[in-house]
DNA sequence: ACATTTTTGATAGTAATACTGTCTTTTTGC
DNA sequence: GCAAAAAGACAGTATTACTATCAAAAATGT
């Protein structure tokens, strides 16, 4: 398998895949109807992904190195963790608000594909192989990093990786909700959805963390 | 389409399904091998399910209605709303001990399956039409249910049907991690895995709510 | 500028999937 | 025992998810 952001042809693939994920869902999306999309053929994107389950796992890797690129960047030279955490959620939130400067990866529309398919690409039958290769170290890695700045904020804190994960599952999932089956969340569509995001992981994570959430910024 | 709780085939349908879902996955599931398994044929099975996404959903629908039925009657008659959320946990968990009557539903492979599948049931692309068909009804239905025991402990709680739902996703999901992806979670599978689980929900919702979480029982 | 290598396209082909249709046999309910 | 419903036995189709082969085009090195 050949890097596709290697490539012309490589990264038109990556530019459509997301615009067709997002267009089709996952279960509608065909290689061949990506590459009509770009006119070219089936063989060609074949040779960049094994099959579209790898491309949904290059895609959301893509996508969570981003966002710890972000938190990272953001987050530097800041002592206090509490900011920190703070910053971390607002960067989960908005992360597709920040462009960089790459021009075949909508972050936008590549937000809504994981959101709504991210979830797939780790519930496989075949997790275990999967995340023996390393497949899912973007997202873990991301969790990693979110944890320790949790153990930073209360090092006795006995449930770091399960916050931060649940912070990551339920930042997408309260979106999904929100736009499709209201009922099960408390925030609702509307341009102000990030805000109220935001502003609920916050009060979760800072409840649970016994402190109170930093407003400040 | 025929109700498959109507016949003996419809259930031999239904028990088979679980054990293929589970053995298989979501994806390599497929109608034939299903026909296989049961010694019967496709359109056998076509005749109670449009396709293995409407099982699915029938199955994962059939398993929070259960989770549901089980609560409500483990918290009737009890007064404290904090003791009833604490046993809604503890039933959402353990769900799987107890056993209806019913033998062609083995309520612990079922378990299995909604932990590793259930999402794909409302991740797709037609979400919008199938929850104005009224096909997520048992899902919403139980978060409501817990939601307004959450209104009751505190009416003043925003969050109720956030806390509510990510509930339910965070106990299927952190037990997801437990076992395939453990550098995601805190809690780490083994014979104790159920009893950390509730420990840890408790943990967080009572924190949430500003609540000491109740140890009793 | 030209030969070489790499990449892409064109085309064909296969096994499996996700169904639908029709007809016969079996089961069941009264 | 008979009518109706359910199940089985085929057969058939369009699409999916690939793999294989070979030619054309593009990039690369010298």
């Amino acid at each position: 398998m050949k890097d596709p952001q290697d490539s012309e042809l490589g990264k038109k693939i990556i530019e459509h895949s997301i615009i067709l994920f997002d267009e089709l869902g996952f279960e509608s999306f065909t290689f061949k109807k990506l590459a009509k999309a770009i006119n070219s053929t089936e063989k060609s994107i074949y040779r960049y992904f094994e099959n579209k389950h790898f491309m949904l796992l290059f895609l959301s890797s893509w996508y969570w190195e981003w966002v710890k690129y972000l938190i990272e960047i953001n987050s530097r030279n800041i002592e206090d963790p509490e900011r920190k955490l703070k910053i971390a959620i607002q960067n989960l939130v908005n992360a597709t608000d920040e462009n960089p400067g790459n021009k075949y990866i909508n972050e936008h529309i590549l937000h809504k594909v994981v959101i709504k398919e991210g979830g797939k690409a780790y519930h496989i039958h075949d997790v275990d192989d999967e995340n023996k290769a390393g497949l899912f170290y973007s997202y873990k890695s991301l969790v990693k990093s979110v944890s320790e700045i949790i153990l930073e904020i209360d090092p006795k804190f006995p449930y770091s990786l399960s916050l931060s994960s649940n912070l990551f599952e339920m930042a997408n999932n309260q979106i999904y909700f929100a736009e499709h089956l209201p009922k099960l969340s408390s925030i609702s569509c509307g341009k102000n959805i990030n805000d109220d995001l935001i502003k609920m992981l916050s009060y979760f994570v800072f409840k649970i963390l016994d402190r109170k959430p930093v407003f400040a910024e």
